[in-house]
This record gives C-alpha cells, structure tokens and sequence, in this order.
DNA sequence: ACTTCATATGACCGTCAAGGCATATGGCGG
DNA sequence: CCGCCATATGCCTTGACGGTCATATGAAGT
C-alpha cells in the first residue's frame, strides 16, 4: 500500500536516493553503488518511493532505469505553502526592528 | 535527543498541531481539544517538536503557550529548492509539447 | 501548608519499519 | 534449454515510536 509522502521523506536512505536522481535517472545498480547499501535494501525504498509516486521505473534490457517524479515533492512544497507566510512576518519584523535602529 | 526535521514532520499529529500554531499561538489544553488526542500524548509530540525546533514555549501562569518557529520548515524548503528546477524543467518541456501541436 | 489546575514524565505494551540473508523472478547470451 | 546477470521479494530479528495509564512537577489560590 502507498506511504504518505512525508513519512517516505523520513527516511534519510530514501532522500538520498532522490538526491541522486535528480539529475540524471540511474540503474539500481548504480544507486546500489552511490549509497554503499546492499542491493535488496536500495530495491526496497525503490518500492516504497514508486508506490508513493516520487519515481516512475522503465525496464532497458536487463536492468531497471529509474527516475524522478516531481509530483509528490511539488504536494510537500504546496503543504509549505501556507507557512511561508510566517518567514515574511519575521522578515517584516526583522525589517522593522532594523528601520527603528537605523534612525 | 534532537530529531530530524523530516522524521518530526512524518508524524501527522505533529503536522496537525503546525497546522493549529499557524495562525495563533495555543495553550497545551487548547491544542489538546482541537485535536481529539490525550493531553500526554500531545505533551510528548511537543516535546519532539520543541526539540527540533518547531516551536518555542512561553510560560504564561500555569499554562505553556507554545508557538510556532520557522526556522526548521525554511530548512525543509530549502531542501525542496534544487528539485524546483524539476518542475520548472517539466513545465517547459509541456510548453514545448503544447507550442509544436500548435503549429 | 494544602488543594487544585495545567502540563510533563515514566513505565509498559503493541506495532511497524529497516536491514541482512537467502531465494525467487525474469531477460539475455551461449 | 541452461546458466548468468540484474533486480525483486520473503522471512526474521531488532530497534524506534506512539498510545495509554499512572504519577510527578510546579505555579496559584485559599
């Protein structure tokens, strides 16, 4: 079954993994190699990663390619969203603390 | 111990309680009856909370006000910043897509 | 000082997820 | 058709986490 998105992001291996695929798509193999993780772990967080819709697998001859899908990380930026007015209140508040010294 | 921010953010009593600090700071009791969960429990996922630093907590009588700190959310959102680019790549990619049926 | 209210902490329990190992699948070359 | 390579899956053990209940702390009021 699919895993909410911020408890897949829990999981420090798995942010890794997206690490390395955001630029370019990889083999397991290759993420196997990247990580220092043994090969059924990183086979692992893969399940758990495309269940959950952060990457999308193509199969190329023997291996596995895998690569990113931004979908569920713009849902985590769209939950931010409502907070990101806070950063501009302490802004602000920073600004006018700042102004009153200044004078 | 201090824990991750990603970790704190899985659990989504923890995210309810952000959600419930967003807008004004809250007492433990107050919290405890907008969410439908025991007072201990809500007492430990402050803790958590406070030791990430997601929130601060003010002493006011016999109450705990606790508000919220942005500091670790604008740390997640900075995370997020270099996959950006992905959506921004993507989009452009559409626009591509979208610009060549035109013709 | 004693009680009361608001909150924190501790002990205990059930659950769940991660890692390691062994093994299954599945495409490919000989 | 058989063995090999790349990857996936199952089983098992272990450690972390959340919930509940009971209890400790600590400030206020009488």
């Amino acid at each position: 079954m699919s895993t909410d998105a911020f408890t897949v992001l829990a999981e420090p291996t798995r942010r890794r993994i997206l690490d390395q695929l955001r630029d370019a798509e990889r083999s397991v193999g290759e993420l196997v190699d990247g990580l220092g993780v043994s090969q059924p772990a990183v086979s692992k967080h893969l399940r758990v990663l495309r269940d959950a819709g952060f990457v999308t697998c193509r199969t190329a001859a023997r291996q596995r390619i895998y690569r990113l899908d931004p979908g569920p990380l713009r849902a985590v930026d769209g939950w931010l969203d409502p907070y990101r007015r806070l950063w501009a209140r302490h802004l602000d508040a920073l600004e006018r603390h700042l102004d009153s010294q200044e004078q």
